[in-house]
DNA sequence: ACAATGGTCC
DNA sequence: ACTCGGACCATTGTA
């Protein structure tokens, strides 16, 4: 028996759990300790959590709060990732077989349309080849030449044929590269599953992030993707995957935090927040397009981050000066957000920090640099931070208190991934109604305010099927 | 080893 | 002129 206290309390006392310990110093702090030295490592382990909450967590009345809530999480994360996600490794060779040979095929029918044979992923010979040897005309620049980059490629294949053949070849180079041969690689031969290393406080904001492999950036958006996320599979015949997520997460913070009335409403309302937003931009029109509710759907996300008429219009597509309308409109019909905003960087410019509603502070103390492109930028980070990071606090907490519920119920579930607003388990299909319930009362009940927090669950024999 | 470029996620 | 918040990783090419 053991006892380790981390923090205040007194967290492991069996050597299984302080096993858990050990391994999780050992992945995420570079550190590899003798099985004599596990307390030295533990040490190590409270004090690089312990350092890097002095930033996020300076003398206040919340730094306990925060601290608790970092130590206790020390405990789960070291359990996710001993206890891994179990893995297909088959059927995602089968994926690697297929994409492959599209790529293959591919090669041989640029190097055709082109002429000659050169190296696609080379940035360097790509410049070469589409702008001195086939003369298209080059858009943008980058500091050492002249861009090649998808926003670049994607105009230039309207009018060339082949430039639509190199964006498919890369986009599935992507997928091949680093994600069917990196997650291949990542299966540890001895568990036969993927451990990934979660860095606690791995941003600014303090959310996580996730390493070798990274388990946060995993495809989502088209079929090939889908198959690579079915490769994350249940543990056994008898157990189910259980994705849980916040939905809206980010929005929903903001109508609390600014207590703006349209936009409570438009929750509350129980409609599409997207088309909500759409219907408020465009008025004066009878019909909402697609397109509208897209250009809504980069106001609404596009605000979160802080945003530039600009920055808007490169995502949807439209004019500089169209997006900055769109974004004067926003706050138009939500005038709260704004009169939050401007109290959040005067309070930012005269405390120098921002927090979150867990009290988690990020210092800016190029709040007033006298470099405008600075300034603003650190502006952009202040107005993120509280949202993002609230989320991050939330999720933290959600997991702390599930992992202990599940231990005090006695349910055959674990946590395995976590993915900013998304929680992933591996449970016994005999569990699943209980840890629905308990997952969702859970994740709801950590955070109250006027907007609550919606949880949207889903099971399934694999991460994909789970989703769908 | 390292910088630059590009691409994936929330 | 103007590059939207937060991450990790692969490849190329130069050092």
């Amino acid at each position: 028996m053991y006892d380790i206290e981390i923090g205040s309390r007194l967290l492991s006392d069996t050597p299984e759990r302080v096993d858990d310990f050990r391994a999780y110093c050992e992945r995420s702090h570079r550190y590899r300790a003798s099985d004599d030295t596990r307390t030295f490592a533990l040490e190590k382990a409270y004090w690089s959590l312990h350092g890097a909450l002095e930033f996020q967590a300076s003398e206040d009345d919340s730094r306990q709060r925060i601290v608790d809530l970092e130590m206790h999480l020390l405990a789960v994360l070291s359990r996710m990732e001993a206890y891994g996600v179990a893995f297909d490794r088959g059927k995602l060779r089968q994926i690697g077989s297929e994409i492959r040979e599209r790529v293959r095929t591919l090669e041989t029918e640029i190097f055709e349309l082109v002429g000659e044979q050169f190296n696609i992923n080379s940035t360097k010979q790509l410049q070469h080849i589409l702008y001195d040897r086939l003369g298209f005309p080059a858009s943008k620049k980058t500091k050492t030449g002249r861009s090649v980059d998808t926003e670049v490629l994607s105009e230039l294949s309207k009018h060339y044929a082949v430039v639509g053949l190199i964006l498919e070849h890369r986009t599935l180079r992507k997928l091949l590269t680093t994600y069917v041969e990196g997650l291949d690689k990542s299966v540890n031969p001895k568990t036969t599953r993927i451990h990934t290393t979660y860095r606690q406080l791995g941003a600014a904001t303090g959310r996580m992030s996730s390493e070798s492999p990274n388990l946060q950036n995993i495809p989502a958006w088209d079929e090939l993707s889908d198959r690579i996320k079915s490769c994350f599979i249940a543990s056994g015949h008898d157990r189910r995957i259980m994705v849980a997520d916040y939905s809206q997460v980010e929005l929903r913070l903001l109508a609390n935090l600014s207590e703006d009335e349209a936009l409570c409403r438009a929750f509350e309302g129980g409609e599409d927040i997207h088309m909500r937003t759409a219907k408020l931009l465009f008025w004066e029109h009878i019909t909402i397009t697609p397109d509208m509710r897209r250009m809504a759907k980069g106001v609404n996300f596009g605000v979160i981050y802080g945003i530039t008429g600009y920055g808007l219009s490169k995502m949807t597509g439209t004019t500089p000066a169209e997006a900055s309308r769109s974004i004067e409109t926003f706050y138009a019909r939500y005038p709260r957000v704004r009169e939050y905003y401007d109290a959040l960087l005067e309070n930012a410019r005269r405390t120098g920090y921002v927090a979150t509603v867990f009290g988690r502070r990020r210092y800016l103390p190029t709040i007033r640099d006298a470099n405008r492109m600075i300034r603003e930028r650190t502006e952009r980070e202040a107005i993120n931070m509280p949202i993002q990071g609230s989320n991050a606090d939330i999720i933290k907490y959600a997991m702390v208190e599930l992992s202990s519920q599940f231990h005090e119920h006695g349910i055959d579930a674990r946590m395995i991934m976590q993915v900013h607003d998304e929680l992933v388990f591996d449970v016994a299909s005999q569990a699943v109604e209980r840890t629905a319930v308990i997952v969702r009362d859970v994740m709801e009940g950590v955070y109250r305010a006027r907007i609550p927090l919606i949880v949207e669950i889903g099971i399934g024999e694999d991460w994909h099927a789970a989703k769908a």
